[in-house]
DNA sequence: CGGCTACTTGAGCCCGCTCAACATCAGTGG
DNA sequence: CCACTGATGTTGAGCGGGCTCAAGTAGCCG
């Protein structure tokens, strides 16, 4: 169940047998979400953290004239609201991109690891502070980079972070998204990521179709987003 | 010296003395930076994080064009880098936007702190997750928010943080910026800035010049930011 | 007083938005 | 099997918020 998470953090750091399997005993169980389903809602009380085990998240914010702005995008192996730890409530909305299973952390489990697990907290800890370097790599696209910059980001990003889990053919990866949802994730209008993917496909870089990226060409894709992976943090060492 | 961040703990949770001792001892000696300095470069080995005990500083990212993002703005009180404690270098450049005053705290001794203090460790951990949680809402403004909007929340945010540590008077504060370094802070131009901020200061809102910001109608800012406070969790509880 | 930096204002442009029509496709029911 | 429906994608036309370029002003310091 937790495979990717694992793959995720022994990416950045070892993981000990004995702490695997602290962290396999601290998931309690597993909930589906259909398509859709907001499941945490921002200012709710929360007493347990959850693990995407397969499918597609996204946490997001409303404006009062009906504009949403998508602020991550969670694929398997990534902990969803785990800043609900410490936090005790969200500031934001999580919903189901596509049917999913999540696993349930309850808190009490966790503050248990930061008790007698210093370095798996540590490891935790990280994977929070994670989501926040993606929180600025995206602010810096919001605020600077260009509708087709943007998209190539993306497009780039998902297919690093989906490779650390598994979910990549060799140029081409599945992204269930409608374009009228990737133009939130990215602070535009659907019919702008409509001419923008066009623009991307007439030029032979990345072609985003029928739930399917595929990448032509990775050079000129990471070129046109400005793309440094450094932000992900894929090194191995004792944290 | 850590007084303020003992004020921004204290509002998000209880601090025995004996916790306040420990974070006091963990802090080896405080440096002086001149304004426009960048004192930590992305990517750099880090064996320390520092908080910031007075001045003003920022974290931003460059684009090769030679556009700048500012990521966020950290007032006293604020760790600027605590961050780099679990990944060992940061994704982003830190500045002293006017003289500034850090602390430096060793990793060693956060380590030790992760080891023997599991509550105070939580605390840490929350307070770099206020920052993952700044993010998201500036994510929101660059994303969604008109000029007018972004700076108006701006505007909000900064009186509450400075608030909180002590450092606004009735109904205003200083901020030792430039418009153009506001333009880098919100994702505009430097000229539009100048354009919003006149909007701003002919409705009566509010009036950023000679380095303060007064607020004349708090009601009309906050409802023109569509300001909640809420992503900044002042509530003291159990953590 | 001269030189620098920051601020201010005007004029014109363009990227991305709005509005609207139409195409495509997957259900769904008759 | 087709008609209907609703969601999603596509394209055109025109608009506008914020950008660029440029000139001028104000304030500070040597």
């Amino acid at each position: 169940m937790i495979e990717k998470l694992l793959l995720k953090l022994r990416l950045r750091d070892e993981l000990s047998d004995s702490e695997e399997a602290v962290l396999r005993g601290a998931m309690s169980h597993t909930v589906d979400h259909t398509q859709g389903r907001t499941f945490i809602r921002s200012g709710m009380e929360l007493t347990t953290s959850n693990l995407l085990i397969d499918g597609l998240v996204c946490r997001y914010k409303d404006l009062a004239d009906g504009s949403r702005q998508m602020l991550e995008l969670h694929v398997p192996g990534d902990f969803i609201d785990l800043h609900s730890f410490p936090l005790k409530r969200l500031d934001h909305n999580v919903m189901a991109l596509v049917p999913s299973t999540i696993g349930v952390f309850p808190h009490e489990r966790l503050q248990a690891i930061t008790q007698d697990e210093p370095h798996l907290s540590r490891l935790l800890w990280l994977s929070t502070l994670l989501d926040a370097s993606i929180h600025r790599e995206w602010l810096l696209s919001l605020g600077r980079r260009s509708a087709i910059q943007r998209l190539a980001h993306l497009f780039c990003e998902l297919y690093i972070r989906l490779g650390i889990v598994k979910l990549t053919q060799q140029t081409s990866y599945r992204l269930p998204l409608t374009q009228s949802q990737i133009s939130e994730l990215k602070g535009l209008t659907p019919v702008h990521v409509n001419r923008t993917l066009k623009e991307l496909r007439e030029q032979g870089i990345v072609t985003f179709r029928s739930d399917t990226v595929s990448i032509h060409d990775w050079t000129r894709l990471q070129a046109v987003a400005e793309f440094d992976p450094a932000y992900l943090f894929m090194e191995k060492r004792p944290r």
